[in-house]
DNA sequence: AGCTCAGACGTTTAAACGTCATTGC
DNA sequence: CTGCACGAAACAAGCAATGACGTTTAAACGTCTGAGCT
């Protein structure tokens, strides 16, 4: 606890998560040791399964609460926070830190422990991480307590374990989530949202959104003596209401410079310029009884009443002004700060204060939450709409010819709180100008504060369609910022990394380096390479979040059916809900759904199973690249997907498929491929005086992949810290491992046409 | 008896629709 | 004191949009069969 007694926090919580084995729960106790001292004893049945449901998905998990500590799960905060393939300690640590872990699977713990002395060794190696370690079983046993623990990778103090004075200065499940804890900055900022939001540091891990409205709610309230009903509102079961719009795309590739126009913003200033709030609004026989004049009250475009400020100031926007008050002063400090870490803090502090303020209006929209007031959402989100639609209509009627301006504007695309302009002007420099002409000009139309800001400039600008668009972004008239990609496959999760990979690539050749050809010859050779069977796995493998339990879906979708099928194998294994299940496509009978082809990337490896390319073609680089490449090229299909690189195809059968069985192996010449009879063995009689060249080929072949195979070994023993013991990792993020398991493969296969020249 | 052709029936293809995962704001 | 049945309490920011894929429905197509004609 270290490092929460240095953040000055009086209250102390451990969160401890338990792996429970059935035959011992009751008998199994837990001590929690501090400074020589027992704390507490726990039996395991006191700890309590907690179900998290909401928008962070469904997830189980074991909790036992502590008083006296603050309770820090990382995995929490981590899937909270940051959005991964993978969430496991492994690929996290490498994502953040360059550094991994050897990954063994927990099932593989208990043989390891139930066997000799060698592999509980190798277990304690694997624990530790650390050449230090010592083969007692109290070693052991706090060894294995430690994977357990770690499997949801909670902090634990390395200072609690080490106090009998022992060296362990290792405990690497620990130490990882240490360093990840102090790189991001987690106490720092979680201590900042907490005093903030004025909940505890607990609930921004275990609860949502909406308590930290709530408490600044009650917070506010209590302020002014006023009480919150606590009585649900009845009937408000009406479920969704109008959001907001999104303008129609105009897709296609611009190669002048858009400008964006944005609403700082946008929902919380709406809230405080109308007023918005659950004490202001009013009914019309309110506005009758109390004889309200017209000038003392709004209406929304939605139809509800609200009254002005002068006659009571809502709660909401008097929350709202303090949050954003706040984060216009951390957005100056952040402008000060020089020191990267400083900077880094005070990031976290301004997006802290920004989310705050956009919950807000959540909150009020929230059915099931405490206190939905569906009035006061719909409003803000009914001004938004007729404010976007202004804007359009605005800078289209203004910026044209006929006003003096050298050409017509346009409004390509928008969405809630902003418009893209195509001023016409070639330069980037002529596009900012216009664009903060315009934003000043439109924001003296909207009420104080709504303020209509220029941001950026999109040049060149590729529109794909709605939420879907890339370009390169810039502030400044001299140098684009970087490249800015939303809603298209390099920032989705849910594709293979080969995709990802392919439509960064091309992006980046198109629009920076605008070298089209460049980008077209690279798509090709990728997909001659996809097809000749020169892909690494690691670059197939897809994910998918498992969100329910299998019987709750409704349709079969290929994650889940692999999940189930997994289970079948090995339950221990198999992916349970909120986790990402990985998967590749495998070959499979014509006309099989996708659900039928998915497998385990590892089960793929260990089996060797053929993968499908076409699948790979066809269903997951076809139509990304298609769309990219469609509004700059003609013909971009034929070019791209059906030139002569995808002629040259491997194939490959599977070993073990149903009709293999019937086949009979025949050797192929080694020189030219040709089938030869079993007794001739080697080459064919066309390539009998190239004995020698080709045997010399052989032998190369072979050295040079058992080269690569002890590189790929020695670099996984690297990572799990010990150079004399083997390589138990079975890490599905890492992609080491993948070209480890295939090298392996096609070394053992060289070997074996070595071997066809021994006599 | 042999041929033709409408209609029944089975199979393939296409379109419409719904579910699911994910992102944008 | 423990186990069981039952009820109460606690919990959950929003909507818009795309695209992949499975399922259902409709349409197109092909094959077969038997009535009717020559």
């Amino acid at each position: 606890m270290r490092f929460l007694r240095r953040c000055g926090l009086g209250c102390l919580k451990i969160k401890v998560h338990v792996e429970t084995c059935p035959h011992h729960k009751g008998d199994l106790r837990l001590d929690i040791h501090f400074e020589h001292r027992v704390l507490l004893d726990i039996k395991i049945s006191d700890i309590a399964d907690s179900l998290a449901k909401g928008q962070y998905g469904t997830r189980e998990s074991k909790e036992v609460a502590i008083e006296g500590r603050v309770q820090f799960d990382l995995f929490q905060a981590m899937q909270r926070d940051y959005k991964l393939s993978s969430y496991s300690l492994n690929s996290v640590s490498a994502h953040f830190l360059a550094e991994q872990k050897e990954d063994v699977h927990h099932s593989i713990i208990s043989d390891l422990q139930n066997g000799n002395a060698e592999t509980r060794r190798r277990l304690a190696v694997y624990c530790l991480k650390s050449h230090k370690y010592k083969t007692t079983e109290a070693n052991m046993m706090r060894s294995s307590l430690q994977h357990f623990n770690s499997e949801r990778w909670q902090i634990w103090n390395t200072n609690d374990m080490n106090t009998n004075g022992s060296s362990l200065d290792g405990y690497w499940d620990a130490y990882l989530p240490q360093r990840l804890l102090d790189k991001l900055m987690y106490i720092y900022n979680y201590v900042e949202m907490a005093r903030v939001t004025g909940v505890p540091i607990s609930f921004l891990l275990s609860r949502g959104q909406s308590i930290k409205v709530l408490s600044q709610l009650l917070r506010k309230a209590k302020q002014k003596n006023l009480v919150i009903p606590n009585a649900k509102q009845a009937g408000s079961e009406q479920g969704t209401y109008e959001g907001a719009t999104v303008l129609e795309a105009k897709a296609g590739f611009y190669e002048k410079p858009i400008a964006t126009l944005d609403f700082a913003s946008l929902y919380p200033s709406i809230m405080m310029a109308y007023n918005l709030c659950y004490c202001t609004l009013v009914t019309p026989e309110d506005v009758r009884k109390l004889n309200l004049p017209p000038e003392c009250v709004n209406k929304t475009p939605s139809g509800e009443i609200f009254v002005k400020s002068n006659l009571q100031k809502g709660i909401l926007p008097e929350i709202l002004e303090e949050l954003l008050t706040a984060r216009r002063r951390a957005k100056a400090d952040l402008k000060e700060a020089k020191d990267p870490l400083e900077k880094a803090v005070l990031d976290g502090r301004q997006l802290a204060l920004k989310i705050s303020a956009n919950s807000v209006y959540g909150f009020t929209g929230a059915t099931v939450a405490q206190l939905p007031c569906l009035e006061i959402s719909s409003s803000v989100t009914s001004y938004g709409r007729q404010m976007i639609e202004h804007t359009k209509k605005l800078v289209e009627d203004r910026f044209t010819t006929v006003g003096g301006y050298e050409h017509n504007a346009e409004v390509v695309y928008g969405d809630t709180d902003s418009v893209m302009v195509q001023f016409g002007v070639p330069t980037v420099e002529a596009a900012m100008s216009l664009g903060r002409e315009a934003a000043e000009y439109i924001s003296g139309t909207f009420i104080k504060p709504i303020k209509l800001e220029f941001e950026k400039v999109y040049y060149p600008y590729l529109l794909i369609s709605k939420k879907r668009y890339a370009g390169l972004l810039w502030t400044n008239s001299n140098k684009f910022d970087k490249m800015d990609t939303k809603g298209i496959e390099t920032v989705r999760r849910d594709n293979c990394l080969l995709v990802k990979n392919l439509v960064t690539e091309c992006l980046h050749k198109i629009l920076i380096d605008q070298d089209i050809p460049g980008a077209v010859q690279f798509v090709k050779s990728t997909i001659s390479d996809l097809l000749m069977n020169r892909m690494d796995l690691s670059l197939l493998v897809i994910t998918k979040g498992l969100t329910k339990t299998g019987d709750d879906y409704e349709v079969k979708a290929a994650h889940v059916e692999l999940a189930e099928r997994m289970r079948k194998r090995d339950a221990a294994t198999a992916p349970n809900v909120g986790d990402r299940v990985p998967y590749v496509i495998i070959k499979a009978a014509k006309g099989a759904k996708a659900y039928e082809k998915s497998e385990d990337p590892i089960y793929v490896l260990e089996n060797n199973i053929p993968i499908d390319p076409q699948y790979y073609l066809e269903n997951q680089i076809s139509k990304p690249l298609l769309r990219i490449f469609e509004p700059i090229l003609k013909n971009a299909s034929k070019e791209l997907l059906h030139g002569s690189h995808t002629r040259s195809i491997s194939i490959s059968t599977p070993s073990n498929s149903g009709i293999m069985k019937f086949a009979k192996k025949q050797l192929s010449c080694i020189g030219c491929k040709a089938l030869i009879s079993n007794t001739d063995r080697t080459v064919c009689s066309h390539c009998k005086g190239r004995e020698a060249e080709l045997y010399c080929k052989t032998v190369d072949n072979v050295s040079e992949l058992e080269m690569l195979f002890g590189k790929l070994w020695t670099q996984c023993q690297d990572c799990q810290g010990s150079l004399h013991q083997d390589v138990l990792c079975t890490s599905r993020d890492c992609p080491i491992f993948y070209r480890r398991k295939k090298a392996q493969k096609d070394m053992a296969e060289a070997k074996l046409q070595l071997d066809r020249w021994k006599f």
